[in-house]
DNA sequence: AGTTTCGGTGTACGACCGTACACCCAAATC
DNA sequence: GATTTGGGTGTACGGTCGTACACCGAAACT
């Protein structure tokens, strides 16, 4: 075994955080014990603790380097370009359909945890897509023909759409990477986006 | 203690139901035991094998209960009419609001299990959704300007609506029934259908 | 009236849980 | 080279878990 100390404590630290991931995708982080992790990740009970005080630090822990997969889902939605709203929207899903493949444990993860996990653990996830919103909601403000929305309904167009991805990630997640009904939810996606835009269009003009 | 035995009986399996459902809305169902509930009841543990071979059976009663819910819910949407698509929409969100008001533990339920839940749980929860979806899909296929729309549209703007909706309860869930929040979610909710019924009369014209 | 049925009781077992405590030993520090 | 540091070990404890088993007593049945 190669390396200093303080390499050797991150290794194991990683370990036990991917044998948590792995452990909790099958049952949820409740149903989550110290020893089991410990087993898992081959090392004795009572060594866990030096590295995680309990397990719901482990949990909040592992929401953390869940919501970084998020914020990254929401860096590379940002930077996809088009020239119009068809292929804005394209890109988008693609984008969406890609990061819950290469990061499923973690969607997983914060789809399941999201109203069942503890008190922190949901608060933190609510917060990270309150913030997907208020950000989505500034691009919207950026867009052609939402010049003289209220602040108000921006948001509220902005929580339609990330409710409806959010959604789509979820339907994504149980359907499973590389299944057949993959492409399916992604065309439904793409689809409900475009009605999406067609109402936001009209909005105005029609309220 | 008045009654026969078989009402006797019934009116202890209802004791278990309300108290596995009172105890699982702290925490979850996976974190749920048999020794809590029976002394929630106040019963000796042994003899919640009178009424239930395991919790697992004890947990799909609990859907099959809040599906009930559901159902209730999706028949009153049907019988919420209007002259107009207003009217239509106000009318279903307040429907929406009062049942996840009254019927609060059983919406909790729902969204803790849909995705933490144990498979069967899930797949009950799942099943119920989409229920919901075709339905609704059956009744936009009914409305004026859906007349030459595809089957596969119409089961795409049903489900829009149907997340919309289901992401409407669960924002209302964790603002807890009666909160301020629960007007400003009621509102939102009304401008998203809106924006969506905009989309949707739009959506073969610009298609 | 005698018998059966059955919801509820009480005890008991082994498995797993979190965690306190004393200990070991190699890397890090001096 | 002597000392300190700290990740990992092994044992041990009290608590909770599901569940098997024998038993009780009143309602239900014959």
């Amino acid at each position: 075994m190669t390396g200093s100390r303080v390499e050797q404590k991150e290794r194991t630290r990683r370990a036990i955080l991917d044998a948590a991931l792995t452990l909790s995708q099958e049952s949820a982080l409740v149903a989550l014990s110290l020893r089991q992790v410990a087993k898992e990740v081959g090392i004795v009970p009572t060594a866990f603790y030096r590295h995680f005080p309990s397990i719901d630090d482990l949990g909040l822990a592992l929401v953390e380097e869940s919501l970084d997969s998020l914020r990254s889902l929401l860096r590379e939605l940002r930077q996809t370009a088009g020239s119009d709203f068809a292929s804005i929207i394209d890109g988008s899903v693609d984008v969406l359909v890609h990061q819950v493949r290469t990061h499923h444990a973690h969607y997983l993860f914060i789809a399941r945890e999201r109203f069942a996990g503890p008190a922190p653990v949901r608060e933190a996830i609510n917060a990270g897509i309150g913030t997907a919103e208020r950000e989505l909601a500034i691009d919207l403000a950026h867009l052609p023909g939402t010049d003289q929305w209220s602040e108000k309904d921006l948001h509220v167009l902005s929580s339609l759409i990330v409710d409806s991805m959010v959604s789509t990630a979820e339907r994504l997640i149980t359907a499973g990477p590389g299944s057949p009904a993959e492409q399916r939810i992604a065309a439904a996606a793409r689809t409900q986006l475009r009605m999406m835009v067609i109402g936001a269009m009209q909005w105005r003009s029609s309220d």
